[in-house]
DNA sequence: CGAAGGTTTGATGGTTGTCAAATGGTGTGG
DNA sequence: CCACACCATTTGACAACCATCAAACCTTCG
């Protein structure tokens, strides 16, 4: 299955961005398609890494098993953003990727990227951007569950899920939740229950309007101010 | 002034693994050498994104400032260490890096190893490697932070900086830290008190020896096994 | 030698985790 | 197409953990 990067309307979130013609044809040659459905996995902490893979349409997740055989969450991405940069390290996958509902990603063979990327100087340097956009990604969830309380985590989580589906043009004040409550706190460092009590008080308050995965963002300076509350 | 990644001793745990001599020359080319004092700042949040840098003796934080105006540690680094690729995706520094100990660091042009990594594979390949060695590592954290409880996170703290320690031919049972207990709190998402409060408890099962900064693993299983624990 | 900063320790309270039960939705197989 | 089972969610009561406030001690450095 081919696809055409040249056509596709996520480009200016992927790795394509700032190509010309000749160089996206290029890349257009390495990149293959595959179709997910709700619930498989993409690839498995342990799998050999072989590619990158290019979001089209649909939503994941990325979790680890920790020793004690709990699961934590370590990202949720969706149309327009690359996974599977975790396993370049070591030649192998260190996370889980699942689709939390019908997807489609492009496949992106690693080595063809990497000898593409020595003879394409603007799509190395894209390349290098989106690994350092996942990094300090990673460190803003850090900040995030090293010195937040319960509620600043969830308003940070909606408003980051709200401005993310404007950026692909979905509207940013309602959309359906793709994960469950566990999810979100095991994400956040959270309990499902607090996860479930913040929503209630957030909706009690107006803030939000929730039934049960579909959100309405009723007020988003209102959660805005409860990120800049000090510590309380 | 100049610096021989070809005579480095450090060169296992750097950009340079792999090189032969011809392009391990390359490299020193573009290398120089920068001296900071204790508590110097290396760069700051919001510089321009000019470099990266090798550390070759000395010890780094680095931090974020949060919106509260909160410091957040988001790493210690020492010898063999790479610093700085968080500024690559936006050609801003979006941390700050400080020297806890007199150090000395290799300066890497960012623009020149760019260039070079199109050249030299196996230089790209090590690159990239890093890179998404950041990743992985900043998510381990992220699993600390949102799943362990004070005690585990500080033995794992502990633990990490052992091995850290023993990689590079130093004691990996007894060692100075060099930042505070509010730093290692910051890191770890807990306040000084209470990792005072851990050592002077592990101190008291005899897991480790606290004296002020200069710490001795006396029982690395009874650490280990902390680690296994399950929530309580 | 004094001051400042880092560390330890204690007492107390707030936030969040735990356990439990009830409710609501969803999907499958009869 | 409906009934049932199963999973997700909500809500309450309680306990554990960690933060906060406070005071004393120790180290280091000017």
């Amino acid at each position: 299955m081919r696809v055409a990067c040249s056509q596709c309307n996520l480009r200016e979130l992927c790795l394509a961005v700032g190509l010309d013609e000749g160089d996206l044809h290029k890349l257009d040659d390495l990149v293959t398609k595959r179709k997910l459905k709700r619930g498989q996995q993409l690839y498995r902490a342990g799998d050999p890494f072989e590619a990158m893979y290019a979001i089209r349409t649909g939503f994941f997740k990325t979790d680890i098993l920790t020793e004690e055989g709990l699961e934590q969450v370590t990202g949720f991405q969706m149309a327009g953003e690359i996974i599977g940069m975790d396993g370049i390290s070591n030649d192998r996958h260190v996370c889980n990727a699942t689709a939390l509902e019908d997807s489609e990603v492009c496949v992106m063979p690693y080595d063809q990227l990497e000898e593409l990327s020595r003879k394409i100087q603007t799509l190395q340097q894209q390349f290098h951007k989106l690994m350092s956009r996942e990094i300090v990604r990673d460190q803003s969830l850090m900040i995030l569950l090293g010195s937040m309380r319960a509620e600043k985590r969830i308003a940070a989580f909606l408003l980051n899920l709200s401005q993310r589906m404007r950026m692909r043009g979905y509207s940013a004040s309602e959309f359906h939740l793709r994960m469950t409550r566990e999810e979100i706190g095991s994400y956040l460092g959270l309990k499902l229950e607090t996860v479930s009590r913040a929503f209630s008080k957030f909706h009690d308050e107006g803030l939000i309007g929730v039934q049960q995965k579909y959100i309405r963002i009723l007020n988003a300076d209102g959660l805005k101010a409860l990120l800049n509350h000090s510590t309380p």
